[in-house]
DNA sequence: AATGAAACCTGACAGC
DNA sequence: TGCTGTCAGGTTTCAT
């Protein structure tokens, strides 16, 4: 569901919400599926971490995890040696709130290194809650983590195709938007013969693009989303690359884009969606010459472009 | 190597 | 009311 500026909205309020809060157990479903790293893994390393910030990349939601009571990183503890997941039960009842049982020597300084991080991809439909423990828990939960404050950090996601992983320190495959400089920008599409498009939507160029932001970025720059890339001049990559820059900071100061379901950590909606050009405007006039909206299938996913505006 | 289609899931909605 | 078909903001896997 959720692209950059919805991620980064979310992170923000989750930051603003978690951030110095300490992890004291961690429930996790019983579908193997949302999870990317082993479930003792993930317990073992949430589990009495103090949570140091929360930040985006790409897609992702970055938790930093520290040792309780050690602020800063040993930046030579970066060897894991765990022998853990023998002891480890997963107990999938929700109505009991099981909650897995670490052995005690996990627990033990040295067990794990003294920073880590808790990554959570939300994919279509993810979204993280902070809420009280008493507050009913939602269909297609599929982890709770509980926090010393005596709040509840909790996983949702319908659709499964969340994940949640853990890392000594994630490392996004592709480049950030709003980072990047226009030399290696228009690298990125040298010689690719793929459209446009799907190389926008490619995470391991560019990482936190997605259906929304990489039409209404096309339009912008007034370029097809067929196009092949390596057919944009030095001009289209050069808008391209202003334009996409531009949609995402605005997209990120009005909260994101709320078409179904989105909320934030806060349950706010998010406001770009007012300020959409094309995505979900098929059949409708173009706001700048009134011809009508076209929408084609682009490698399986629905673009949205001005037949006349778009070269 | 690179490209596209299919698969992974559930829910909402339109049309009959 | 309820059935069927379509669509969804993402990523990975498989075939070509």
């Amino acid at each position: 569901m959720p692209e950059l500026p919805e991620v980064e909205t979310i992170a923000r309020g989750l930051a603003s919400r978690v951030t110095g809060d300490i992890i004291e157990s961690v429930w996790l479903g019983e579908k193997p599926e949302p999870l990317k790293s082993a479930a003792s893994e993930i317990v073992a390393t949430l589990e009495k971490r103090r949570i140091a910030g929360v930040r985006r990349v790409g897609k992702h939601i970055v938790f930093d995890l520290v040792r309780n009571g050690t602020p800063d990183a040993m930046a030579s503890e970066t060897k894991r040696k765990d022998k853990r997941s023998a002891n480890v039960r997963i107990d999938g009842s929700r109505s009991s709130r099981a909650r897995l049982k670490v052995p005690s020597a996990l627990s033990r300084k040295g067990a794990s290194p003294s920073q880590a991080e808790w990554i959570v991809h939300l994919g279509m439909t993810g979204r993280m809650l902070v809420c009280r423990p008493e507050v009913e828990i939602e269909k297609h939960t599929h982890a709770i983590v509980t926090l010393a404050s005596g709040r509840e950090l909790r996983f949702v996601d319908p659709r499964r195709f969340g994940r949640l992983s853990v890392s000594p320190a994630f490392i996004a495959a592709g480049l950030e938007p709003l980072d990047i400089e226009l030399q290696p920008f228009t690298g990125l599409f040298r010689g690719r013969k793929t459209p446009i498009k799907s190389a926008l939507l490619n995470q391991k160029l560019l990482s936190g693009v997605g259906n929304i932001y990489a039409d209404e970025s096309l339009f912008r720059a007034g370029v097809r989303p067929r196009r092949r890339a390596a057919s944009l001049t030095r001009e289209d990559l050069k808008r391209l690359y202003v334009n996409l820059k531009e949609v995402l900071k605005e997209a990120i100061a009005l909260g994101g884009s709320s078409v179904a379901d989105y909320v934030d950590a806060d349950g706010e909606e998010g406001f770009f969606q007012l300020q959409h050009r094309v995505y979900g405007r098929e059949g409708e006039p173009c706001l700048t010459c009134k011809t009508l909206i076209k929408r084609v299938v682009i490698a399986g996913r629905s673009s949205h472009y001005c037949p006349k505006c778009q070269k």
